[in-house]
Parts: structure tokens; C-alpha cells; sequence
DNA sequence: CCTACCGATCGGTAGG
DNA sequence: CCTACCGATCGGTAGG
């Protein structure tokens, strides 16, 4: 038998499209009907509102960034500062690489949400957030990093990271392993000692 | 007697604060005229359609971002592509800060604009972009910067920057003008030659 | 800048 | 998953 998540999983992957493409609020709950070949009102027979649907992919999104963290900051190198944080800036790359449009749609529509939603997300955003923070200040300390802000040194590199998402075409000039090498080290660059 | 443009311009201040608040789809040209405390039906003696105070506002930013760039190259020290990318920097984060909403706007709704007018911002927003690469490919064919992508470094700096109108706030724990600096260092030592 | 109004579309429900 | 339908709201126009 098919399996019972399937066509939940589908109205995701079609709505992140369409969400990426045009936005939230330009997008109609029948415009992902459509391309899916249903009625619109059928839609309702998977999801009980449209705002689900975003907060479906949103959600999904958010626990890949932070599982991709987890696997990266248990790397047996992640013990050095420096290799903790490529590791991290490589994990968010593939993340956002794997698949553009839900990692769009979490950046730039979560607004959307109401506001319990909302600020679910935006914990989840900042504890996330804190872990690169984190990891820039062991390496300040420890000598591997320059003195700087590191706030805006990791906000500085995610919104660096996350405007890919707005770019990136698998048949693209560059692959995405090798846009991860570029932005690892200009990420690891901007926080270097020595310049001029 | 008042200026004529004058409640033109408040439109568009009005609409910059909702459409990066809310975004393009989701404000209603009656939440515009709400804010100006006249009717929806109202605001149509002043503009032809929601989508022109749109064009409007990009258009207006699209000519700071330039003009604030090319004040940047004039500069005396810009001889040297160093100081002319952190002319360049410095230049465009004055503009987001001076104004996060408009900038906001320019950077995220976009995409609403019809066919033609898009291609014609999508064109300014390439020239803009181009001002930047060449200088990071001066500053490598110099050997003030390593050698690696420029348009990759190009857009790993605007996105950074761009990200600002995301955050900033006037009465933030940073003032504009730290900002400024803390960016354009970061930005100067992501292609700087040495790290580790 | 207002009142009155337009057709189109919106998210969502009822009942099968 | 469909047909039929709902009230609300949308951008925009007519005519003052």
C-alpha cells in the first residue's frame, strides 16, 4: 500500500515551490491544488489550513538545520573551534543546497505565521543562532579568532548563508559542494587574525 | 504653499513600513489608506495602482544604492581597490540603515513587480553587483585580495549586507556607524590572504 | 479626497 | 477527493 504521509509530504514539497517562487500570501490554496491536479477545496481533505501547510514546511526545515548542526558539531574534529565552525557554515550549505525552496520558505516567509507560531520559530531561529555564536566565541578565546562582536560575526555569516537559498540552482555554474568550500572560507576568513 | 509631491511621498514611506512588515501580497491598499487616515478608494487620486507605490519604492532605492556607490568610488582613496570595497561597503550599509524599510523592501518584494519592470530592476540590481566584483577582482589582480571567486565573494558580502534592512533598528545596541565598521571588516577579511 | 459600487478571488465549510 | 457554496476581502472605477 502507499504510504499513508505521502501525499502530506507532496502538498509540502509543491507548496515550498510555489511559497518560494511567489511568496506566502501571493500563493492561493487553490494555485497548490492546481499542481497537484485536485480541486482546491480538496486540499482541505490533507491539511486543515493553508497556514498548516507553511508551518509544515517551516518546522521540517528548522529540525533539518538543527539536526545538520548536531551531526556537525559531533564530528571528531569538532573539538578545534575553527573546524567546528566549517563544519557548521558546510552542514547549513547542504541543508540549504538539498533543497532551496524549503530552506527559502523558512527564511523569508515565517512572518506569516501566527503569532504563537511565530515565536515558536523564532526560539528555535536563535537557539540555533547561539550555536555559531558560540562556537566564534570559544574560538576568540582561545586565540583561533580575532576580538570582535560575535553576534554580528554570526549574523554576518547566516544571513551570508542563508541568501543562497535564494540563488542556488542544482545546474548552476557551481556545484554545492564546492559553493560549501567557498563559504567556509570566507566565512573562517572574515574572522581571521591578519589582513592588510 | 505644501509641495506637490508631498503626499506621494507619504505613501510611500507608509507603504515601505507596512510592505516590510507584512509584505507586498499580504498589505491591502485599504491598510495604506488606513495609515494615511483617508479611504482605500482614496488613495487612487494619488497613485494608478498598488503595484506603481511598489515600483516607487524600489525604484527609489535602486537610486540611493547607485548614487551612494558611485559618491563611494569618487572618493580620493579609492585609487586603491581596498579602501574603494570598503568605500563600497561602508556606502551601502549608510543606505540600509538610513532607511531598513525602504532597503527591505527592495531586497524582498521585488519579485512582485510585472514582467518588465522586474527585468528593468533586475538589470540595475546586476550593474550594482558588477561594481562590486570588479573591484574584488582588482583588488586580486593586485594581490591585495587572495585569489578566488569574485562572484561568489561578491554576493557572500551583498547577502551579509543586505541582511541588515532584516535586523536593524535605530535604537539597537549598535549605532549604524559601528555597524558599518564591524562589516566592513569582515567583509575586507573574508578576502583578506591569510588565515590559520 | 469621498461615497457607492464592481467583478474577481480569497480561505474555508457542508455534505457527500 | 468532488460539487456547491459561504461571507469577506481584494484592487480598482465612476462620479462627484
Amino acid at each position: 500500500m502507499i504510504e499513508a504521509g505521502a501525499r502530506r509530504r507532496e502538498i509540502d514539497e509543491v507548496a515550498s515551490e510555489l511559497f518560494h517562487a511567489n511568496g506566502y500570501a501571493a500563493t492561493s490554496v487553490r494555485d497548490i491544488a492546481k499542481a497537484l491536479d485536485i480541486q482546491g477545496a480538496s486540499l482541505y481533505a490533507h491539511v486543515a489550513s493553508k497556514e498548516d501547510v507553511l508551518f509544515s514546511i517551516v518546522n521540517r526545515a528548522a529540525t533539518d538545520f538543527e539536526a545538520a548542526a548536531t551531526a556537525a558539531e559531533a564530528e571528531r574534529t569538532s573539538g578545534d573551534p575553527v573546524e567546528r565552525l566549517a563544519a557548521l557554515v558546510e552542514a547549513h550549505v547542504d541543508v540549504v543546497t538539498s533543497d532551496p525552496e524549503r530552506a527559502s520558505v523558512f527564511v523569508t516567509e515565517w512572518r506569516h505565521l501566527s503569532a504563537d507560531r511565530r515565536a515558536a520559530v523564532a526560539d528555535r531561529r536563535d537557539a540555533y543562532e547561539r550555536r555559531f555564536r558560540a562556537t566564534i566565541e570559544e574560538g576568540m578565546s582561545v586565540g583561533a579568532f580575532r576580538q570582535t562582536d560575535p553576534a554580528i560575526a554570526a549574523t554576518f555569516i547566516l544571513t551570508a548563508l542563508n541568501g543562497i537559498a535564494g540563488w542556488y540552482h542544482p545546474d548552476g555554474r557551481l556545484s554545492a559542494d564546492r559553493i560549501a568550500d567557498h563559504y567556509v572560507d570566507l566565512a573562517l576568513r572574515a574572522l581571521s587574525e591578519d589582513h592588510r
